[in-house]
DNA sequence: TAGTCATGCAGGTCATAGCCTGCATAATGT
DNA sequence: ACATTATGCAGGCTATGACCTGCATGACTA
Protein backbone atom coordinates (compact mmCIF):
# COMPACT_ATOMS: atom_id res chain seq x y z
CA UNK A 1 0.00 0.00 0.00
CA UNK A 2 1.34 3.61 -1.12
CA UNK A 3 2.73 5.69 2.08
CA UNK A 4 0.37 7.92 2.18
CA UNK A 5 -2.97 5.76 1.26
CA UNK A 6 -1.53 3.71 5.22
CA UNK A 7 -1.45 7.07 6.74
CA UNK A 8 -5.00 8.67 5.37
CA UNK A 9 -6.57 5.37 5.93
CA UNK A 10 -5.10 5.19 9.58
CA UNK A 11 -5.92 8.45 10.52
CA UNK A 12 -9.40 7.77 8.94
CA UNK A 13 -10.85 6.25 11.97
CA UNK A 14 -11.65 8.23 14.90
CA UNK A 15 -10.31 5.59 18.01
CA UNK A 16 -7.33 6.29 15.96
CA UNK A 17 -6.67 9.59 16.12
CA UNK A 18 -7.56 9.78 19.67
CA UNK A 19 -4.94 6.79 20.36
CA UNK A 20 -3.06 9.53 18.86
CA UNK A 21 -3.37 12.25 20.34
CA UNK A 22 -3.26 10.18 23.82
CA UNK A 23 0.04 9.22 22.80
CA UNK A 24 1.33 13.15 22.08
CA UNK A 25 0.14 13.67 25.70
CA UNK A 26 2.25 10.63 27.08
CA UNK A 27 4.56 9.33 25.37
CA UNK A 28 5.49 5.61 24.77
CA UNK A 29 2.48 4.17 26.89
CA UNK A 30 1.60 0.30 27.12
CA UNK A 31 -1.39 -0.87 25.35
CA UNK A 32 -2.81 -1.84 28.68
CA UNK A 33 -2.63 1.83 29.54
CA UNK A 34 -4.12 2.85 26.12
CA UNK A 35 -7.28 0.72 27.20
CA UNK A 36 -8.06 2.12 29.72
CA UNK A 37 -11.27 4.41 29.12
CA UNK A 38 -11.92 3.03 25.74
CA UNK A 39 -15.29 1.43 25.28
CA UNK A 40 -14.00 -1.28 23.75
CA UNK A 41 -12.43 -4.96 24.52
CA UNK A 42 -7.97 -4.67 24.56
CA UNK A 43 -7.79 -6.63 21.09
CA UNK A 44 -9.37 -4.19 19.35
CA UNK A 45 -7.47 -1.47 20.55
CA UNK A 46 -4.25 -3.90 19.92
CA UNK A 47 -5.70 -4.09 16.29
CA UNK A 48 -5.60 -0.03 15.81
CA UNK A 49 -2.33 0.09 16.91
CA UNK A 50 -1.51 -2.00 14.27
CA UNK A 51 -3.14 -0.30 11.91
CA UNK A 52 -1.37 2.96 13.36
CA UNK A 53 2.16 1.04 13.48
CA UNK A 54 1.84 -0.27 9.66
CA UNK A 55 1.55 3.22 8.82
CA UNK A 56 4.37 4.22 10.51
CA UNK A 57 2.66 6.61 12.64
CA UNK A 58 4.21 4.63 15.88
CA UNK A 59 6.85 2.37 16.98
CA UNK A 60 7.10 -0.40 19.39
CA UNK A 61 9.15 -1.32 22.02
CA UNK A 62 9.38 -4.07 24.19
CA UNK A 63 10.07 -4.14 27.59
CA UNK A 64 9.65 -7.55 29.17
CA UNK A 65 6.18 -8.52 28.57
CA UNK A 66 5.26 -4.62 27.83
CA UNK A 67 4.44 -3.38 24.86
CA UNK A 68 5.26 0.41 24.95
CA UNK A 69 3.86 2.95 21.78
CA UNK A 70 5.51 5.58 20.46
CA UNK A 71 4.65 8.74 18.25
CA UNK A 72 6.67 8.87 14.94
CA UNK A 73 5.93 12.16 14.79
CA UNK A 74 7.58 12.25 10.68
CA UNK A 75 4.52 10.69 8.29
CA UNK A 76 1.71 13.21 9.46
CA UNK A 77 4.48 16.08 8.63
CA UNK A 78 5.00 14.30 5.51
CA UNK A 79 1.47 14.55 4.91
CA UNK A 80 1.25 18.23 5.61
CA UNK A 81 4.34 18.64 3.33
CA UNK A 82 2.99 16.93 0.74
CA UNK A 83 -0.18 17.32 0.09
CA UNK A 84 -1.54 20.01 2.41
CA UNK A 85 0.79 22.62 1.57
CA UNK A 86 0.59 21.89 -1.37
CA UNK A 87 -2.92 22.92 -1.79
CA UNK A 88 -2.42 25.81 0.60
CA UNK A 89 -0.64 27.25 -2.07
CA UNK A 90 -3.72 27.50 -3.99
CA UNK A 91 -6.33 27.77 -0.75
CA UNK A 92 -6.60 31.83 -0.91
CA UNK A 93 -6.60 32.22 -4.64
CA UNK A 94 -9.57 29.02 -4.40
CA UNK A 95 -11.38 30.74 -1.55
CA UNK A 96 -11.64 33.35 -3.33
CA UNK A 97 -12.87 31.76 -6.40
CA UNK A 98 -15.32 29.59 -3.70
CA UNK A 99 -16.53 33.29 -2.38
CA UNK A 100 -17.27 34.23 -5.80
CA UNK A 101 -19.52 31.82 -6.67
CA UNK A 102 -21.46 31.46 -3.66
CA UNK A 103 -22.43 35.23 -4.33
CA UNK A 104 -23.35 34.96 -8.06
CA UNK A 105 -25.19 31.83 -6.45
CA UNK A 106 -26.79 34.30 -4.09
CA UNK A 107 -28.31 36.83 -6.84
CA UNK B 1 -21.19 12.44 11.70
CA UNK B 2 -18.66 14.88 13.90
CA UNK B 3 -17.04 17.45 11.30
CA UNK B 4 -13.52 16.33 11.61
CA UNK B 5 -14.27 12.63 11.28
CA UNK B 6 -16.34 13.02 7.73
CA UNK B 7 -13.91 14.81 6.31
CA UNK B 8 -10.78 12.23 7.18
CA UNK B 9 -12.78 9.51 6.43
CA UNK B 10 -13.50 11.64 2.66
CA UNK B 11 -9.80 12.10 2.30
CA UNK B 12 -9.14 8.38 3.65
CA UNK B 13 -9.73 7.19 -0.49
CA UNK B 14 -7.14 7.37 -3.21
CA UNK B 15 -9.48 8.01 -5.69
CA UNK B 16 -11.17 10.91 -3.50
CA UNK B 17 -8.21 12.39 -3.17
CA UNK B 18 -7.29 12.30 -6.61
CA UNK B 19 -10.90 13.71 -7.48
CA UNK B 20 -9.96 16.17 -4.94
CA UNK B 21 -6.35 16.80 -7.43
CA UNK B 22 -8.10 17.33 -10.19
CA UNK B 23 -10.54 19.70 -9.24
CA UNK B 24 -7.38 21.61 -7.58
CA UNK B 25 -5.93 21.56 -10.97
CA UNK B 26 -9.15 23.02 -12.78
CA UNK B 27 -11.97 23.98 -10.73
CA UNK B 28 -15.45 23.45 -11.34
CA UNK B 29 -15.70 20.48 -13.77
CA UNK B 30 -18.19 18.35 -14.69
CA UNK B 31 -19.31 14.99 -13.09
CA UNK B 32 -18.42 13.85 -17.39
CA UNK B 33 -15.18 15.64 -17.38
CA UNK B 34 -14.13 14.44 -14.02
CA UNK B 35 -14.85 10.52 -15.07
CA UNK B 36 -12.63 10.70 -17.52
CA UNK B 37 -9.72 8.67 -17.35
CA UNK B 38 -10.48 6.86 -14.23
CA UNK B 39 -10.70 3.09 -14.05
CA UNK B 40 -14.12 3.22 -12.66
CA UNK B 41 -18.08 3.17 -13.88
CA UNK B 42 -19.53 7.30 -13.84
CA UNK B 43 -21.97 5.95 -10.91
CA UNK B 44 -19.20 5.11 -8.66
CA UNK B 45 -17.44 8.61 -9.04
CA UNK B 46 -20.54 10.20 -8.78
CA UNK B 47 -21.03 8.22 -5.20
CA UNK B 48 -17.21 9.23 -4.09
CA UNK B 49 -18.06 13.08 -5.02
CA UNK B 50 -21.24 12.69 -2.92
CA UNK B 51 -18.95 11.83 -0.17
CA UNK B 52 -16.60 14.90 -0.74
CA UNK B 53 -19.47 16.78 -0.86
CA UNK B 54 -21.09 15.50 2.05
CA UNK B 55 -17.56 16.35 3.60
CA UNK B 56 -18.23 20.55 2.76
CA UNK B 57 -14.88 19.78 1.03
CA UNK B 58 -16.82 20.38 -2.80
CA UNK B 59 -19.50 22.49 -3.71
CA UNK B 60 -22.22 21.51 -6.48
CA UNK B 61 -23.98 24.06 -8.63
CA UNK B 62 -26.38 22.95 -11.51
CA UNK B 63 -25.81 24.55 -14.73
CA UNK B 64 -28.60 22.95 -16.81
CA UNK B 65 -28.60 19.35 -17.35
CA UNK B 66 -24.68 19.75 -16.26
CA UNK B 67 -22.87 19.72 -12.37
CA UNK B 68 -20.02 21.74 -11.70
CA UNK B 69 -17.89 20.59 -8.84
CA UNK B 70 -16.27 23.45 -7.25
CA UNK B 71 -13.21 23.06 -4.59
CA UNK B 72 -13.85 24.49 -1.10
CA UNK B 73 -10.48 24.99 0.42
CA UNK B 74 -11.52 25.04 3.91
CA UNK B 75 -11.95 22.25 5.61
CA UNK B 76 -8.39 20.59 4.65
CA UNK B 77 -7.36 24.03 6.05
CA UNK B 78 -9.65 23.50 9.24
CA UNK B 79 -8.02 20.03 9.54
CA UNK B 80 -4.53 21.67 9.49
CA UNK B 81 -5.43 24.04 12.12
CA UNK B 82 -7.33 21.94 14.87
CA UNK B 83 -5.70 18.82 14.12
CA UNK B 84 -1.86 18.84 12.57
CA UNK B 85 -0.42 22.40 13.89
CA UNK B 86 -1.48 21.28 17.20
CA UNK B 87 0.74 18.28 16.56
CA UNK B 88 3.22 20.13 15.24
CA UNK B 89 3.73 22.10 18.22
CA UNK B 90 5.08 18.97 19.92
CA UNK B 91 7.46 17.84 16.64
CA UNK B 92 10.19 19.05 17.31
CA UNK B 93 10.46 17.70 20.61
CA UNK B 94 8.92 13.94 20.16
CA UNK B 95 10.89 13.85 16.61
CA UNK B 96 14.32 14.59 19.40
CA UNK B 97 12.39 12.01 21.60
CA UNK B 98 12.06 9.09 19.07
CA UNK B 99 15.26 9.31 17.73
CA UNK B 100 16.85 8.94 21.10
CA UNK B 101 14.22 5.94 21.24
CA UNK B 102 15.68 4.74 18.35
CA UNK B 103 19.40 5.35 19.33
CA UNK B 104 18.83 3.80 22.59
CA UNK B 105 17.60 0.78 20.55
CA UNK B 106 21.07 0.43 18.77
CA UNK B 107 22.69 -0.03 21.53
C1' DT C 1 7.31 -23.81 40.63
C1' DA C 2 2.75 -22.08 40.43
C1' DG C 3 -0.10 -18.27 39.74
C1' DT C 4 -1.13 -13.88 37.58
C1' DC C 5 -0.39 -10.45 34.30
C1' DA C 6 0.38 -8.37 29.60
C1' DT C 7 -0.03 -9.59 25.46
C1' DG C 8 -0.68 -12.42 20.86
C1' DC C 9 -3.24 -15.32 17.72
C1' DA C 10 -7.39 -17.42 15.45
C1' DG C 11 -11.89 -17.27 14.13
C1' DG C 12 -16.49 -15.57 13.66
C1' DT C 13 -20.13 -11.84 13.20
C1' DC C 14 -22.05 -7.70 11.41
C1' DA C 15 -22.20 -3.31 9.14
C1' DT C 16 -20.58 -0.64 5.64
C1' DA C 17 -17.78 0.91 1.57
C1' DG C 18 -16.96 0.54 -3.08
C1' DC C 19 -18.29 -1.03 -7.17
C1' DC C 20 -21.42 -2.54 -10.58
C1' DT C 21 -25.83 -2.99 -13.88
C1' DG C 22 -30.28 -1.40 -15.27
C1' DC C 23 -33.63 1.90 -15.69
C1' DA C 24 -35.59 6.80 -15.08
C1' DT C 25 -35.47 11.78 -15.79
C1' DA C 26 -34.60 16.16 -17.49
C1' DA C 27 -31.98 19.38 -20.56
C1' DT C 28 -30.17 20.11 -25.04
C1' DG C 29 -29.59 19.90 -30.11
C1' DT C 30 -31.49 18.82 -34.82
C1' DA D 1 -41.00 16.14 -31.86
C1' DC D 2 -37.14 13.01 -31.39
C1' DA D 3 -32.65 11.50 -30.44
C1' DT D 4 -28.87 12.37 -27.61
C1' DT D 5 -26.56 13.73 -23.57
C1' DA D 6 -25.78 14.41 -18.49
C1' DT D 7 -27.16 12.96 -14.73
C1' DG D 8 -29.98 10.54 -10.69
C1' DC D 9 -31.99 6.61 -8.34
C1' DA D 10 -32.49 1.69 -6.87
C1' DG D 11 -30.79 -2.64 -5.98
C1' DG D 12 -27.36 -6.21 -5.54
C1' DC D 13 -22.68 -8.17 -4.94
C1' DT D 14 -18.25 -8.58 -2.56
C1' DA D 15 -14.48 -7.22 0.14
C1' DT D 16 -13.10 -5.26 4.12
C1' DG D 17 -13.17 -3.05 8.68
C1' DA D 18 -14.37 -2.97 13.41
C1' DC D 19 -15.62 -5.49 16.86
C1' DC D 20 -16.03 -9.58 19.76
C1' DT D 21 -14.96 -14.32 22.36
C1' DG D 22 -11.91 -17.99 23.45
C1' DC D 23 -7.59 -19.85 23.99
C1' DA D 24 -2.28 -19.68 23.93
C1' DT D 25 2.19 -17.82 25.28
C1' DG D 26 5.75 -15.82 27.65
C1' DA D 27 7.27 -12.76 31.57
C1' DC D 28 7.22 -11.41 36.05
C1' DT D 29 6.24 -12.50 41.27
C1' DA D 30 5.28 -14.92 45.61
Amino acid sequence: MKDTDSVFKALADPHRRELLDRLYESNGQTLGELCEGLPMARQSVSQHLDVLEAANLIAIEWRGREKLHYVNPVPIHEIYERWIRKHEAQRLAALHEFKTKLERGRK
